[in-house]
DNA sequence: GCCCTCATCTTGACTCATTCCAGAAAGCCG
DNA sequence: CGGCTTTCTGGAATGAGTCAAGATGAGGGC
């Protein structure tokens, strides 16, 4: 994982000023990879005591716009983020428990980029979302 | 587009009562495409005279679960439902005004459906979303 | 055709993630 | 170190979606 220094050298070079709260949040991120964001606020708090959860609202939204932090949906599930950003992955969700895990993408870095008709759209990126059974769940099926 | 009886056949078939509310949701899902639900109870309003949400929202839940209507939920957007269902399809939403056009997948019926490195889960669907700007967009790009 | 039963609809309140606002505090640059 | 600007704090508001209890009406049996 990357170290506090690396943290701040990303901020200033994404031209963001270097706060505690960014620092704890970016932290945060990294160390629970699809964390959703009570999660971050309260990992963020363990590490700075105290910190608004308007903060960590503004901060990952700041964040996400500068690309040092990716914010996924899936359907049925509240905002999470993770720090993995710049290779293309994707994620698998567990219908079950909804669990998230990464994925790489079989076809290359840009998967079914050229769809097969893009209706006039100029399209540039394509997001997939895996949907199916985690290990855990498949285990402890209840039949 | 089905007719009313094609609905009702529908909802008979899938083992559901046919009422009122049911048969203006699926008709009004069929008429407009991807619309979220505030725009579904409100044709469903002009149909019927009066749907509370709370009927529109759980007949929705009750067609998805039983395969008549398709939910998605691009990031940053509010529930959307659409009629297609049983073709495998995948979406184009616009990053300038939300738009969502329906799109066939480059690759095959089951796009990316083996992914590179599974982690253990058991993927039954791979969900695409293509990001990117739609023709109106692209035609009045404020430079 | 009539009645009974239970799924379904109505009404209304409520939850909870996220956003908005205004003021106070702190980081950055010169 | 001082001033300016951005960021953080705290509280309140928004809005999609959910929960609960009672009324209604669709379907099936007689």
């Amino acid at each position: 994982m990357p170290t506090t220094s690396a943290f701040e050298q990303s901020l200033r070079g994404a031209a963001l000023r270097v706060t505690q709260p960014r620092l704890a949040v970016l932290t945060a991120v990294h160390e629970h990879p699809h964390a959703d964001t009570d999660t971050i606020i309260r990992v963020a708090r363990a590490g700075l005591g105290d910190v608004s959860h308007q903060a960590v609202y503004d901060v990952l939204r700041v964040l996400t716009a500068a690309g040092l932090v990716r914010r996924i949906e899936p359907s049925g599930s509240v905002a999470r983020y993770e720090g993995r950003t710049g290779d293309n992955h994707h994620h698998v969700v567990c219908r079950s428990c909804g669990a998230i895990a990464d994925v790489d993408c079989a076809v290359g870095d840009t998967p079914c980029l050229t769809a097969a008709n893009d209706q006039g759209f100029t399209i540039d990126e394509a997001e997939v979302v895996y949907w199916g059974t985690c290990p855990t769940c498949s285990t402890t099926r209840s039949t």
